[in-house]
DNA sequence: CCTTTTTGTAACCATATTGTTATAAAATTA
DNA sequence: TAATTTTATAACAATATGGTTACAAAAAGG
């Protein structure tokens, strides 16, 4: 029962989602490891596990997870001086590590080597996956929820936007320069941010006015007679929303 | 002796960090509340007390602690519904709970509303001072967002300024200027200084008059009156902020 | 290959911002 | 105190910037 909920949930998630958000597992125990990938797919993640940290410098370069879940007693390598040498190696990817080790030595040693989070043995599978979101959410990885301000409500991997529940339909352009200002509400977003941000940082020869004629397009749509005030121009610097 | 290294502490922080990253921490047992300030000033870190939510949401307007640390047993206002309506105004700052509510529901309610890490009691001095480290690493420390002086206070990334919670409204090269006021109170700027400062090294044909008149048109706007004698003119030099 | 949609460009206008000038006021010096 | 230098203020001019529209180019869809 639980293999064949496996496969459903693994099936739902590379149909439904095209923008799934990819966790590294490494844990020797394989009862153990399965019961993470389990609660972590329920949850509506892609989980790839090691049995061993042998071929994980691999993975990481050619796959970007969104955050690994690492054991310490590992065969061969200690989880947390693995964690430490990526550290080394300029990896900032968010690490939890999941272990027997509960000394406070353990703990101290834990963090200062790079975790972002500590869970000890035997743990809770709802706060692990908790723990997961609240740091996903944290580093800024929320390509799997919605986001909201004020009445806009964009649906992330649908790629939609909803006012007050209608749909309202927007071009890629158009949602990917809403979806930067949703991100970052009441600041102030300057012409070249968002030339680099939306555009791409290769947009050669680009146009004054580019900026002000997408705005006022996305404008129109989502607000069409301009009573809301989504967005304020700030003279000689760019826009806010607000 | 503890309240000796207390003031010794204290002095640290204040004269050797001109940026130190403060800490709130929300918590109505006094023992604890002292507690948990001795440990995270002991680590650097510039701590704000409150013994319940009363005047928070106050003191969060005006400063701009890099982190809170919030007990859920407050008298009058349960501390995950303070912290469930600080995220509903779009209250980014990261939270961690330390409470004695250690059941499942308690700490996936703590998460659900809002909280980045939760700790329960009775807890590990060094390992809350660790998740507190961790937490701040991941979040980036970026406590300075908001930069003060007398009663102006201006926000970087929103370029507003507030006088007395009330926003006033610069144009980009009044607010460039008074942020090079801001970060250099009291000192005499002079005239050269500021012309590279605010308007460019570039700014050939400068004319003898044009700060003059700027800094004027900044004066009308923040002290209409002319009350508050924001500037000092300093004669044959530049001018100076006090 | 054609049609439709999306995106970029150019031109225009309106207006906010900034610079310049002239004159008054204040500070400094002799 | 008068002369001189510097700053303050107000009015005006110049410039920079954003809004809008129409049209062209590019991309996507069939």
């Amino acid at each position: 029962y639980l293999c064949y909920r496996f496969v459903i949930i693994k099936l739902y998630n590379k149909v439904m989602k095209n923008q799934s958000i990819e966790i590294v597992i490494i844990e020797d125990e394989e009862d153990i490891l399965e019961l993470v990938e389990y609660h972590l797919q329920k949850a509506g993640y892609e989980t790839m596990g090691f049995l061993s940290t042998d071929k994980v410098e691999q993975f990481l370069d050619e796959e970007d997870p969104a955050l690994m879940i690492v054991d310490r007693n590992l065969p061969g390598y200690e989880g947390s001086e693995f964690v430490e040498n990526l550290r080394k190696d300029g990896c900032t990817i968010p690490i939890i590590f999941l272990t027997a080790k509960d000394k406070d030595k353990d703990i101290e040693e834990g963090f200062e080597r790079g975790a972002d989070d500590y869970i000890t043995k035997p743990f809770k599978p709802r706060e692990l996956v908790l723990r997961v979101q609240a740091l996903l959410r944290r580093s800024g990885a929320t390509s799997n929820e919605k986001i909201k301000y004020r009445d806009l409500s964009l649906d992330i991997p649908n790629r939609t936007l909803a006012i007050e529940n209608k749909i309202v339909d927007l071009t890629n352009l158009e949602f990917r320069l809403l979806h930067t200002f949703v991100k970052n509400p009441n600041n102030t977003l300057e012409r070249d941010f968002l030339r680099d941000e939306v555009w791409g940082d290769d947009s050669i020869s680009f146009h004054d006015k580019t900026i002000n004629v997408t705005i006022n397009r996305l404008k129109k749509k989502i607000d069409p007679d301009g009573s809301k005030e989504y967005f304020l121009p700030v003279w000689g610097v760019g826009y806010k929303l607000i």
